[in-house]
DNA sequence: GCGAAGTGCAACCAAAGGTTGCGCCTCGCG
DNA sequence: CGCGAGGCGCAACCTTTGGTTGCACTTCGC
């Protein structure tokens, strides 16, 4: 049900260093781990590990340059994640209000029965 | 940016078995720890603390009933994260979409000037 | 050529998810 | 009314994951 074969992708964007990284990346274009950790509260290596999950399950990619190695949001696949988010949380608005509506329907019936 | 204050109410549903359990509690009413984690790949006491997670930033709540706890989703928050996904997952499509304008615009530019 | 900058790798720590075992209530039936 | 069974919470323990520190390796630039 909603998320199956793309868990992965879900647990990628699940953690919250993740998703600022994400945000750095598509505001502030390629950077490097060290130019990353620089705006963020934890250490180059921290950003690493990071990067390289997020390189795993192909939502970034490395262009390695001299000594640096500059990342890269894949478009598509960060596309593909939000598309999933929207999709889950109009899901779950869906159910909310087919479940309103029953209550509301059920609420409807006992306010007729009241009298009795 | 996009999510500062509510990061406990995404981290909450950031596991997939807190999404499932949500989703199984919209699906077929309250449930109790048991009756939910018959329908899951982990035992009771792993249910347990997961629901006591999602009942911390208040998105289910607890109906003590005799021996038994019902647990019921808080409409209400979890019309909020949904709202949170939807808007993160279209933040992250608007810049790709700003990036990609650039992109076309650059390129553009380059066959311009390709004949010098 | 050599120091400085940027990375990766490894060891170590702490927190989170998961399991098992136990004891306490509550229901229901003889 | 007593007592077994079902449902829960608590506690101890294990494993995975995010985080840090330390070190060795490459690459740039003077």
């Amino acid at each position: 049900m909603s998320t199956a074969v793309d868990d992965d992708l879900w647990s990628a964007i699940g953690d919250p260093i993740r998703r600022t990284m994400i945000d750095l990346l598509l505001t502030g274009g390629p950077g490097t781990a060290t130019s990353l950790s620089e705006r963020l509260p934890v250490t180059r290596q921290a950003v690493s590990k990071h990067l390289a999950v997020l390189d795993r399950v192909g939502l970034v990619h490395a262009a390695p340059a001299g000594r640096e190695r500059h990342y890269q949001v894949d478009e598509a696949q960060l596309a593909r994640a939000a598309a999933q988010m929207s999709a889950v949380g109009a899901t779950w608005d869906a159910r909310l209000r087919r479940i309103k509506r029953i209550a509301e329907a059920i609420d409807r019936n006992r306010t007729d029965n009241k009298g009795e």
